[in-house]
Parts: structure tokens; sequence; C-alpha cells
DNA sequence: ACATGGCCTTAACATTTTCTTAAACGGTGT
DNA sequence: ACACCGTTTAAGAAAATGTTAAGGCCATGT
């Protein structure tokens, strides 16, 4: 897909955990160093530049909490906790240190890829999730947060393709895209087939979120 | 295919990725000059002139901001920005500058490609879409970007030839223009039907703009 | 490894909109 | 009256768009 590999650093003492998480996300193609103590993370970190940190609240050496407010202050790379805790408060706290996303011990390691791809996509130089992460238009609501659509109160499950034609519609309420612009804005700039796919997209897009439907 | 290949300006000081870049839009049938500084991509951009210039932000002599400045004032040929920084603040001074796109290092070569094609497609190809977006001229206001059109308060559907008709008058006030003429602003160049037909579609613009009507 | 389910892509067909053409109309000047 | 030229009409042809359904792919669970 992209050609240079994102960088994540996972910071984690404990080798079983480390070992999995760098599987799985190896698997999704992203780069992968462990750190096994907070300073050398931090080390890491510093040299390394990683787009993402992942990073256990209890560590030898330096305390995740303590590496999480240094690296906020020295960058602002986005920071997953992982953390055996798992009380609002804790979380709360976590969040407060300035980390973007949270999630508790045990884990699938299925749901940590998940969320680092989340948090890359927020953070990364996508358009659609430039601007504002609520918009509201009429019955129409989506949260770029949550990933999610309502219409009136009815929740509405959209593919990430129809997600993303929908994002870049209401991005720019009103403007008028070619076929060709919206493939590109929604598959991709490397996509290589008929631009009527993005008809099917939109047909589809059409009858999960249009109140007139008929 | 088409008769004149395209020419892109790259002004890149990084001879290592400027010869990556030229590599590949030079297998995508572009031809490419390269500059290895600002005011050498002034100069050759004010004589060679290109079709579009992908430009390097930070270079030596005259920097890219400045020169993405300059050349907006004398042409509006297409730029393409590429630079390291990558913050949201870089991005939008790069798009207020008058950037058509943006592309932050690192980036694949094979997408900086596919932007070309996509800002060619986009501006180079049809003229009716260069000038202001916003066109107003007495009751009558055009909207390039919502692709609509109003007389007063009136909304007017207007048919793609129509509208393209309407654009291409409309861009070169109280010019006069021959059948043949707005055939091929409006039906292309490669239209072989009667001159004639223009006149049907002038008839139905006229009857939907036109304010005395009767 | 295999089946499942979700998503994407495509080709084919249906429907709607737009384009094109030929022909008729109506002034104007000769 | 007739030739000339812009205008208008109407209808069939063509193009664009909407819709359906089938096949392929990939990740996931067994």
């Amino acid at each position: 897909m992209s050609a240079v590999k994102r960088r994540i650093l996972v910071v984690e003492d404990d080798h079983k955990t480390s070992d999995l998480v760098r599987l799985y996300l190896e698997r999704d193609g992203y780069q992968v160093l462990i750190a096994y103590d907070g300073s050398e993370g931090l080390d890491i970190a510093r040299k390394w530049k990683p787009d993402l940190v992942v990073l256990d609240l209890l560590l030898p050496e330096l305390d995740g909490t303590e590496l999480c407010r240094t690296l906020r202050k020295e960058s602002e790379v986005p920071i997953i906790m992982l953390t055996a805790l798992s009380t609002e408060q804790d979380k709360l706290n976590g969040l407060d240190l300035g980390a973007d996303d949270y999630v508790t011990k045990p884990f699938s390691p299925k749901e940590l890829a998940a969320r680092v791809r989340t948090v890359l996509r927020r953070t990364a130089e996508d358009p659609i999730y430039r601007g504002p992460s609520l918009v509201e238009r009429g019955e129409l609501r989506i949260d770029f947060q949550q990933h999610n659509v309502k219409v009136g109160e009815r929740d509405v499950h959209l593919t990430p393709t129809e997600f993303r034609i929908l994002a870049t519609l209401v991005r720019e309420p009103g403007k008028v895209f070619s076929r060709s612009q919206l493939v590109d804005k929604a598959l991709g700039y490397d996509f290589e087939g008929m631009d009527r796919t993005v008809d099917v997209h939109v047909l589809n897009l059409r009858r999960k979120i249009e109140v007139d439907a008929n």
C-alpha cells in the first residue's frame, strides 16, 4: 500500500505480551520495535521517531506514567496505553497524561491492532479526518472519532468505503464531485478499477442514509 | 495517445528524491525538468511554461513558500507541494498559498504520480474550471464548485452542455464566439456533428436564464 | 485447511436525461 | 415572391445514471 511503513514502538516488559503484539502489528504492515523498560523506551522513541507508541503502564526503570508525560512534552506522537488497571479513574488518569487511547489487559491483540489503525488513521494525513470530528447535517450525524453514523435516532452501519464517500461529501457541503474525484478520495489514488464502481457505493450509501427512501 | 506530452517541472534540491520523482513521472509519459533551487525553478517555470509544478517547500536560494506565491501571481499553473512538515497547520498554510495538493515526505512516488494525474485531470484538462470558482454577472450567479446557476433567487437547472456553454461565455464576457468555437469549447474538439446543434443548446440556455423572457 | 460472512467490484439491464437532427417558422432585404 | 438567417419545435438516438445480482477476495472462526 504505502511505500514507507509506519513505525510503532512497543514498550512492554513482558516478552510474551510484546511478542504477540509484534506479531499482529507486523502482520498489519507496520515496522515494530520493542523496548523492555521505560528508559530504553524513551531512548528509542527519541532516536527512532516512531509514528505511534504502545505503552504499558507498569514498567521497570521508568514508569509508563512518567514516560508518557515525557514523550508528550517532547512530541505529539500518538500513544496507546496498555494496562492491567481498569477502573474508570485509571482510564481518566491515563487519558489525562495525554494518551490517545487506552486498552486494558487482558486484551485481544486484534483489538489492539484495530485501535492502532484507528489512532493512526485519525492522525494521518487522510483528508477526511481533517476538520471537526463531529458533523451534523439535518438528520445526519457523523462521528469521525467513533467512526459511526446516525440518521435521527437510528444507528447506521456503513462499510469503510461508504463512510469515506459520505465523509468526503460532508466535508465540503454542496460541492459536486466527479466520479474520478470520489474514487480518489474514497478508494485511494492508486485505485485502478472502473469509475463506475463508485456508483454502487453511492447507491448503497443512499439506501442507508436517505431519509426520503422509497 | 496525446499528441504533446505534458510538461512537469520538479523543484527539489535533493537529487535522490528528484531522480526518483523524475523516473516515475517519465514512466507515466510526462516530460520532466528538474530545478535544484528556487530561483532556477522560477526561471524555468517562466520560460518553459510547464503544465504542472511539483514544489519542495524547503529550498535553497528561494524558498518554496515564496516561489509558490510568485508563481501563483504570474499564472494558474497547478502546484503540488512536497514537504517534510506535516502538521495540520503546515498543510493549511500550503493550501492557502494556492497549492492544488499537498504530499508529505516520506511519500511514495507512486502516490505522487497518482496525484499529478488527478490534479491535471481536474485543471489542465478542462479550461472552463480555470479561474474564479464563483462568477456573478448582474442577476446571474455561476458556482463552479457546486456546479449550479442562479438567476436572482431562482435556481436554474442546466444540462452539462448548457453549463459548459454558459461557462465559456461567462469566462470571457462580451466576447463573440462563432458556432464552431462554441462547439469546440462545449462539445469538445472531437465533436463531429452539425454546427447547428449548438443553436439548440443556446436556445435552451436562453430560455432558462434570460430575464426578459417572453 | 475449510467454510463463513462482509465487502468490493463488475457486467448487465432498466430508466431517465440529455443531445442531435431535420424540418418548420418568421422576420428582413431584394 | 423568394432567398437568407436566426429561432423554435418535436421526436428518435445516444449517453448518463440508477439498479440488480453474481463472483471474487480477504479476514475470521471452526
